[in-house]
DNA sequence: GTTTTCTACAACCATTTGGTTGTATGTTAG
DNA sequence: CTAACATACAACCAAATGGTTGTAGAAAAC
């Protein structure tokens, strides 16, 4: 394992369903770049704002975005380290994937022994 | 951008979506780990064998895993090229948020000239 | 205070999802 | 050839998803 990252299934399922729609990873890069309130994320989207607020909604729920009260607004803005995990999770896979790469090359180097090179 | 992607939205969607499952996610470790048959992958799971057929058709459509007939089975592997593009993404949206952060940097540097430290 | 703005939330709807069973087809074993 | 095995696929179902409209409350503006 590369990093510790004590997830549940379902807290991993929440995180990659969140981000496996356009208009949510849109929203994460818009917050990304500057937090933003709820109305004003909308006013970036044809879709009603109702429709918006759930999607931020989604985001929360899977701790890839917080909102937070500023007056009458709620001011959203992106939450990086659960991004960096769903990324840790990714690269261990690809670490599963050179495990066994490595395991192969360790196996054809047992039945090729050394000194023995050089027949097929 | 870290790496050109070229992926289209619905690709993306495709991709996070299909990792939004845990049984999934298990046949992405288990074929990562060594390639298996359908019927193989069926048995390790308490549910049927057309719905084990069914996520492999989701991690198929997302080119998360490729099928290849062997004799009278059909045999998956993992596609480590389309997890490493959807790591880095993930990594795109890291960057988007340190670029934010060094942006703010710069702006406190410029709100505090050189040679004027030591106030607040 | 009244009005406007921003948010919350419920109810509803069409579509997708994740599962089932059943049937058909191709491939290997005897 | 026949039987067993591995897969494909259709039909069906309950639950979740992504959208809508409508109503209500809280905070700010006037």
């Amino acid at each position: 394992m590369v990093v510790e990252n004590e997830l549940t299934d379902d807290e991993v399922d929440r995180i990659f369903q969140a981000l496996a729609d356009t208009t949510r990873r849109d929203i994460v890069t818009r917050v990304l770049r500057q937090e933003q309130s709820v109305s004003a994320l909308a006013g970036h989207y044809r879709m009603s704002f109702a429709a918006v607020q759930k999607h931020v909604a989604v985001l929360e729920r899977a701790a890839l975005v917080t909102k937070r009260r500023r007056g009458r607004e709620q001011v959203v803005h992106g939450n990086v380290a659960t991004l960096r995990r769903a990324a840790g999770l990714l690269e261990d896979y690809e670490q599963i994937w050179r495990g066994r790469a490595r395991a192969i090359e360790d196996l054809l180097a047992e039945e090729v022994p050394p000194g023995d090179r050089g027949a097929q």
